[in-house]
RNA sequence: AGGGCUAUCGCCAAGCGGUAAGGCACAGCACUUUGACUGCUGCAUUCGCUGGUUCGAAUCCAGCUAGCCCUG
């Protein structure tokens, strides 16, 4: 009997060919698209391509009639208010960085779209990630990085488990980008020359601050301090949300020299600047730690580590904490460590875990 | 109101008679399924003001104005 897989698709070229592959590999393919945000502004949606169906649904309906599958429209706007809007705001007012797409991946589709699709039915969820997924000697799951080193998005999906990777496929993580287009091209899907999605998908004119404020209200901090590492008082700045560790741009500091903010104390309302040298450091500790390509880490272990989306990875040496917390040391300093954002650990280009670097 | 010093882009700062360096900030673009980083491009027809000398001045001279310092 033929297996059913529910594809997640935004209307993007990679959720349609995902969603062509598995056809042609011989599933039995539904495609959804996951209604996950209702923004006022019908301009600003049909202009913005959005990972995570903006401007989706139209363009996902009409590639799935060209591949000829059912497609359907699943309501998650209450999911993802919870799991990624909610955490995305109260993480910048804390003063760290949000990942929401880390927190959408996890909480919403694999979670509960992966439910709803079982639910149908379904034995598989898959997506159009670039990501390849594959059972190691010892059983376990776990995600290896696409082909393509330039658009591998293993780093977003390293909190799956292991009962959401068995009901997971990812055909497009075989391809590169190019590749994908092409086929998109080949089978006439009229997505194939559709723009690369980008920023904040539910904050489509990119002013991310004045989201926060507009959900936040009242409880959005206000204008502080800019101060260096003595304390000093260097300027006024807008509020702390607006500010990210390793930020260079929008501080309006004339120093001489290129600075960032290296720290953000929320109880003091403060934003600390310091220089490039004061953004490097070799210690990154993490914890909300999740295991995917290793059950445990009983021994330290050397890797390497990314420390955000777009990052190379780095050699280093990954050893777990008395509290659960695991701790990477790095064999040349990294930039700019953002309380927040994820570490993500690798080896041999299998994803072995993760976490949330404090 | 005695003496000295300084006044060049938002900030810092080159320039010393030959037709306005640079850094920071800022803006735009590129990159990008998060925030950032990074890269590229742009950014003083004008040098506190008014005259003068000169073929030619931000650069020399005079006066004025402002700020700083010292002395009463």
């Amino acid at each position: 009997m033929r297996k059913k897989v529910v594809v997640g698709m935004s209307g993007g070229v990679d959720s349609s060919v995902a969603a062509l592959l598995l056809k042609e590999q011989g599933y039995e393919v539904i495609g959804v698209t996951m209604q996950i945000w209702q923004d006022e502004d019908l301009e600003t949606l049909q202009s913005s391509g959005g990972c995570c169906g903006l401007s989706a649904v139209e363009d996902a309906r009409r590639a799935a009639e060209q591949i000829g599958i059912p497609h359907y429209v699943m309501n998650f706007k209450q999911e993802f208010r919870d799991a990624v809007i909610r955490y995305f705001v109260e993480e910048y007012l804390r003063g760290r960085t949000p990942n929401p797409c880390i927190a959408c991946n996890r909480y919403v589709k694999w979670e509960a779209l992966l439910r709803r699709s079982l639910e149908i039915g379904a034995d598989y969820i898959a997506t159009g990630h670039y990501a390849r997924l594959e059972r190691l000697s010892s059983g376990r799951f776990a995600l290896k990085a696409s082909v393509t080193e330039a658009k591998d998005q293993t780093y977003a999906l390293y909190s799956l488990t292991q009962e959401q990777l068995k009901h997971t496929l990812m055909p497009v993580g075989e391809y590169t980008k190019e590749q994908i287009r092409k086929i998109a091209e080949n089978a006439g899907l009229s997505v194939a020359g559709k723009p690369d999605s980008q920023e904040i998908c539910f904050v489509p004119d990119g002013d991310y601050g004045g989201f926060i404020h507009r959900q936040a209200g009242e409880k959005t901090p206000g204008p502080g301090n800019f101060v260096d590492v003595s304390g000093r008082v260097l300027g006024r700045h807008r509020g702390i949300v607006h500010y990210t560790v390793g930020q260079r741009r929008g501080l309006g500091l004339p120093m001489g020299e290129r600075v960032y903010v290296t720290r953000i104390r929320p109880s003091a309302n403060e934003v600390v600047i310091g220089s490039l040298q004061d953004l490097l450091c070799t210690e990154v500790v993490c914890d909300q730690v999740n295991y995917m390509g290793i059950e445990d880490l009983k021994e330290p272990m050397r890797g390497q580590a990314k420390i955000r989306y777009h990052h190379r990875g780095e050699d280093c040496v990954a050893e777990k904490l008395g509290d659960g917390k695991v701790r990477f040391t790095f064999d040349r300093p990294v930039r700019a460590a953002t309380p927040g954002q994820a570490a993500v650990f690798y080896r041999d280009g299998y994803v072995l875990g993760g976490g949330t670097i404090l």
